[in-house]
RNA sequence: CGGGACGUAGCGCAGUCCGGUAGCGCACCUGAAUGGGGUUCAGGGGGUCGCGGGUUCAAAUCCCGCCGUCCCGACCA
């Protein structure tokens, strides 16, 4: 691998493409521990530019951010039944510290409900302490079986917002507002299009009253849960004391709400914008925007191509158009590698937009501007350029998104199918399947046995089919509910 | 945890059948030329052959045991 110049192409081998990229752009590496990865700075940046947009809009929205252990009380796992059904089996245990064996095994968090949930319970008294609406950035722990570079590994980051309303609808109202700010997020930010929706009951979080989900589509047409935002009712409540004295004077459970995503986000990105040359990071995440390449032969022309660089590049970040945004901007002044050899490199970084100034250019005080998603390059004056750039990295954004757009309508299928028809889609090609379901647990779990397809989600109103489904497309009976069928990660 | 494969330089591999000086490509270091889409030449460094035991004059190679990784299935953000 390492010798091979080109990238295993998507064709070939999805999922060998999918390894190569995230290893050989930098973004990861396999760490000692079996399933654990080591996240690098290339991957490093795209999360925190992740993290930054999310926070800002959390913060914008009433959330405030907080931290809680790493620990957690193996008891505390035991109080809400489906929760412990749903994580017990990944859940790892410390049994020892100090030399010592504990008198009570501590979990290493998996998601925080439960240590969360017994701190609202002591700080709630009265409605007037309601809502708390409180975000962590942290990491969590599941004992994964099968584990992948960013999509499942044992240990991941994630944000985990955890909120405690006086009623339900607030709860829900909460939930739903969550959820839209994953898909703008998601969208605006990455690029990258979802389908939301609600989860069906064998699909909803572990304890959870509903969960509502994004659903995004790789390269492969398998669907990437994207995030998750669960109205939990008051079953964490009810099992960890989380009451109030109502307005009446009466004593009520609270009702909480929870919602996360991932470092997993990294790899849907991937999975959503890479090429057979690289990554192709969408401007607003990338950490750098820009990749100046100046090229010389001379040492004195080395000396003037790197001193015009260094004034492009101040142009560039001195400029107030996206107002305290600045453009990123790095300066590739590497000797030994040929500009071609950078070029590829670039690319496989997934830088948006590279800059090219040679000698060429200076005398007609231009330079040559080549962007990633489409590998086209243009002709740009020096005079005005930073508006130029920054149009231009506008318009990626933007073109980004149309392309995952156009690619996953091209792959979804909302005429009506047969079962059989659907059957070879599963074990073939992959596709969104929009398709009418009687509602029943029974034929989920029987088509999910039988092409390892799953009900994604009931999409919400804007993504369903017209006319909509009157038929099961499994059993023809009268359709209770429009549901997206798919294989997943 | 069931089925399969593999473990030799940083990475990818050959060598194992048939025991006899540990090799190749890429990467890396030095020097020179080169430089607008993956440069070329010359020189150089780097290995307890996964671990433990056994057989043998001699083990990467044969035998036994262990450990680990990857792929396919059941669970999952």
């Amino acid at each position: 691998m390492a010798d091979d110049k080109k990238l295993t192409t998507r064709q070939a081998d999805f999922s060998a493409w999918y390894n190569e990229l995230v290893l050989r752009s930098e973004l990861a590496d396999y760490s000692p521990v079996r399933g654990c990865m080591v996240i690098r700075p290339n991957g490093y940046g795209i999360w925190e530019r992740m993290q930054r947009a999310l926070d800002g809009m959390f913060k914008a929205t009433g959330h405030e951010n907080a931290y809680f252990p790493l620990f957690i009380p193996e008891s505390f796992m035991h109080k809400e039944a489906e929760h412990v059904e749903g994580f017990a089996p990944e859940l790892a245990v410390v049994t020892h510290g100090g030399g010592k064996e504990l008198e009570e095994p501590l979990v290493v968090r998996p998601t925080s409900e439960t240590i969360i949930y017994s701190m609202y319970a002591k700080w709630v008294q009265s409605y007037r302490d309601l809502p708390i609406r409180i975000n962590q950035w942290a990491n969590v722990v599941r004992w994964e079986m099968r584990t992948r570079l960013f999509l499942r590994t044992m240990e991941f980051l994630w944000q985990e917002g955890h909120t405690a309303h006086a009623t339900h609808d607030e709860a829900e109202e909460e939930t739903r507002l969550i959820l839209g700010i994953y898909r703008e997020f998601m969208e605006q930010w990455m690029a990258m299009p979802v389908v939301t929706g609600l989860k069906t009951q064998s699909e909803k979080f572990a304890g959870a009253l509903r969960t509502y989900g994004c659903e995004a589509m790789m390269q492969d047409n398998k669907a990437l849960q994207a995030g998750t935002s669960h109205n939990l009712g008051q079953n964490f409540a009810k099992a960890f004391d989380l009451k109030f004295q109502g307005e009446s004077g009466a004593i009520e459970h609270a009702w909480n709400t929870s919602w996360g995503v991932s470092t997993r986000l990294v790899g849907g990105l991937v999975m959503t914008h890479g090429d057979d040359n690289g990554l192709r990071t969408p401007p607003r995440l990338a950490p750098i925007e820009v990749v100046v390449v100046p090229i010389w032969k001379s040492d004195e022309e080395r000396a003037r191509l790197l001193e015009a660089a260094a004034r492009l590049r101040d142009h560039l970040t001195g400029w107030g158009g996206r107002g305290d945004d600045r453009i990123r901007v790095r300066i590739d002044s590497r000797e030994g590698i040929k500009p071609g050899a950078k070029y590829y490199e670039w690319e496989l970084r997934g830088v948006p937009l590279r800059v090219e100034l040679g000698p060429r250019d200076l005398e007609k005080n231009a330079c040559v501007a080549a962007r990633r998603d489409r590998r086209e390059k243009v002709t740009l004056p020096l005079d005005g350029l930073a508006p130029a750039i920054g149009a231009l990295l506008e318009d990626i954004q933007v073109s980004m998104l149309a392309a995952a757009r156009a690619r996953r309508e091209a792959n979804s299928i909302r005429e009506p199918v047969t079962y059989d028809r659907f059957r070879e889609l599963m074990e073939g090609e992959g596709a969104f399947v929009y398709a009418g379901w009687n509602g029943d647990p029974a034929v989920e779990a029987r088509v999910k046995a039988e092409t390892k397809a799953t009900i994604r989600c009931l999409p919400d109103t804007e993504f369903r089919t017209t006319p909509a489904p009157q038929r099961c497309m499994v059993t023809g009976e009268p359709a209770q509910h429009e549901v997206v069928w798919a294989r997943a990660y």
